[in-house]
DNA sequence: GGCCAATCGTTACACTCGCAACCATTTCCC
DNA sequence: GGGAAATGGTTGCGAGTGTAACGATTGGCC
């Protein structure tokens, strides 16, 4: 391996993240400015719209999402009166989501507009290249995950509940 | 069009976002806990080891970054000591930048794994499929693109200096 | 029953991100 | 030459995000 040069432009990760955030931006833009939804806001309809009366929890699985951002989303979604949620009677820890008939509302505006979304960018490729596409993308993120495992490996072992707030400096500079 | 129902597991832009979010984690895990790099940061390493001599604004467009980030992630790099910036003599507005040996040795180190990472993911699929994928991402970006920017056409006109700090509450609850 | 560990959801905190506004410098154009 | 517009880069600010810590509840196990 003499002098491993990589071309940002060409590396695929980059790539595909370039092509993700341009799609969710275009897609954004589309609820954004109406509805004033954010991502995370916008996954948590179109779960529930999907599957009624998920738990929070459930909602992260199927999306994705981190726990903490289904949480605020779902507060906010909550707050504008476009989420209900009840306690599961046989166990007061989960909740019970569901969209509300203004959520639903929001949903059958948008949902169109992503799925045309999604049709319009299709139509750059044909049908054959869509299916491979997309089988591709699954192969990849597969694969990703693992390796991701495999990667993370080198990490400390998980400590229960830490010393509680050491001062500042731990040993590196941690940025995060 | 009856009841138009997203499955979010099977949208292609969430698949792509996914995707998009597992590799970069992946990655982010091999220069983050060794160097404290941020993904900017690397980015422009990774474009200054191949182009140097480049300005703050050329970095950006090479990397597809905002020039916000890339003037943050410059800056790091430079209390870091893994840059090295002059001033451009012929236009005294433009910066001039080069990785410097601690960068270099950054570089050295990070970009074989992260090329490895590739090579490793591609080992998931066929050369053929491998090709056929990135043309994909390139045609579905260039779409994108377009797309994103006939939707982006419901803006109001671009004012040049708003009054200067409207308290509170404009029209709209804006998020963003 | 009583205690401990695990689980659900939330909050605190520290950090990132991107737009708008801002200087400094340069270019355009009369 | 001199002001207006454009350009490179930085900073302020509002908002978003993930990790860790937390309270509440539940389940397992003795």
């Amino acid at each position: 391996m003499a002098s491993p040069l990589i071309e940002l432009e060409r590396f695929l990760p980059y790539r595909i993240s370039v092509l993700a955030n341009v799609m969710s931006t275009a897609i954004a833009a589309a609820y954004e400015e109406r509805f004033g939804l954010t991502i995370p806001e916008w996954r948590v309809i179109a779960v529930l719209s999907r599957y009624p009366g998920l738990s929070a929890r459930e909602v992260a699985q199927k999306s994705r999402m981190d726990a903490v951002a289904v949480s605020r989303a779902v507060n906010r979604l909550l707050r504008a009166g476009r989420l209900r949620r009840a306690i599961a009677p046989d166990d007061r820890r989960r909740s019970v989501l569901e969209v509300s008939d203004a959520g639903a509302a929001v949903y059958r505006e948008v949902a169109p507009l992503a799925l045309e979304f999604e049709r319009s960018l299709l139509e750059s490729i044909s049908s054959t290249e869509g299916a491979q596409f997309e089988r591709l993308i699954g192969v990849l993120t597969e694969r990703a995950e693992r390796l991701s495992v495999r990667l993370r490996n080198g990490r400390s072992p998980p400590r229960k509940k830490g010393r509680p707030t050491q001062p500042t400096a731990s040993s590196r500079p941690r940025r995060r």
